[in-house]
DNA sequence: TTAATTTTTCAATAAGTTTTGAAAATTCAG
DNA sequence: CTGAATTTTCAAAACTTATTGAAAAATTAA
């Protein structure tokens, strides 16, 4: 397959998959684009390629340096911005974790704290039924937070050799 | 907080969660219901306390009942068919968990696999940072797929005593 | 059988989200 | 400063996805 087409796949792909994770189309494509692209490309390479106007383009590009996904570099002499994206997708992957959990799994925490005490008879089954609900997927949560909180912190040679070798 | 409200409020965050993890707001929704509920729900059940039409929620449970995270049960003596949520959070999980890889995850290793092997020459930096860039996915996702197939297996006991000593 | 009840389907509609593009704001070289 | 280049904003339009509800299909009690 020629690199052109090979790159056209990749970003379509990657663009689809990242609608899967709440992550929307054309920001996954933009990160998809620079993450194969080995030069930085300023707002109009990027309208260019994807065939998309100006404001997306800029807009995307925020959420994206918000994310710390993609960085602004200058290059010297030229007046356009250009950004370039983090390529260690082992960085990536870290990136994602961090913000996703502050955005979606410690709100999910604090209101399962609140909840937990809801009033009533303990002995009743309706009021029984919510309270072990609630309090399983809280503790199933502080889990999850604690593994992601680790794997945050850890490098890839971490990962690969110690808690692969002990997935088997 | 009265249970009455505690429930609606554990639904509608549920659902907002949900949409955030590729999975729509209303299956979310019901998910949340029966997961909160001591005792099965019919379809009218359903309608009534999420104030949804009768197409929304056959549409959903139905879709509930492939990921496997809602059965049908029968109530003796009701014509009716009732409906109920695997209560166990980390079976849930679980079942969440192969589903989206299977839909996910094993397309893209598929697709990733064609892609390493563009044409032309490998000094190429356009062609280098490519090939780079998509071997490094393919291999971080192939991690992720094992880690996963073992949290898969594993059962509540091995994931909080094995793992989660090992995370400290 | 038949007819009442229940479930399923799906075209139309509604709701929600993304994209555009032109205008406003900002930046910066001269 | 001035004005050209560039970036940002945001209301309107386009597009996508979810929901409704009535009709069709399926089920089952009598």
């Amino acid at each position: 397959m020629k690199l052109t087409d090979a790159k056209l796949q990749f970003i379509a792909s990657w663009g689809a998959f990242g609608t899967h994770w709440g992550i929307n189309r054309t920001m996954a494509q933009i990160h998809a684009l620079l993450l194969v692209s080995a030069d930085p490309l300023n707002q109009d390479d990027i309208m260019e390629q994807l065939s998309i106007s100006r404001g997306n383009v800029n807009m995307n590009i925020r959420e994206l340096i918000d994310w710390a996904l993609v960085d602004r570099v200058l290059v010297p002499g030229e007046r356009k911005e250009y950004f370039t994206a983090e390529k260690d997708i082992w960085k990536v992957s870290r990136l994602i974790i961090k913000e996703r959990k502050k955005r979606e799994l410690d709100p999910m925490l604090k209101l399962l704290e609140q909840l937990k005490d809801v009033d009533g008879d303990k002995k009743d089954k309706h009021v029984k039924q919510f309270v072990d609900t609630v309090t399983g997927i809280k503790r199933f949560g502080e889990q999850a937070d604690k593994m992601l909180d680790v794997m945050i912190k850890a490098d890839e040679n971490w990962f690969v050799g110690s808690l692969m070798k002990f997935f088997k």
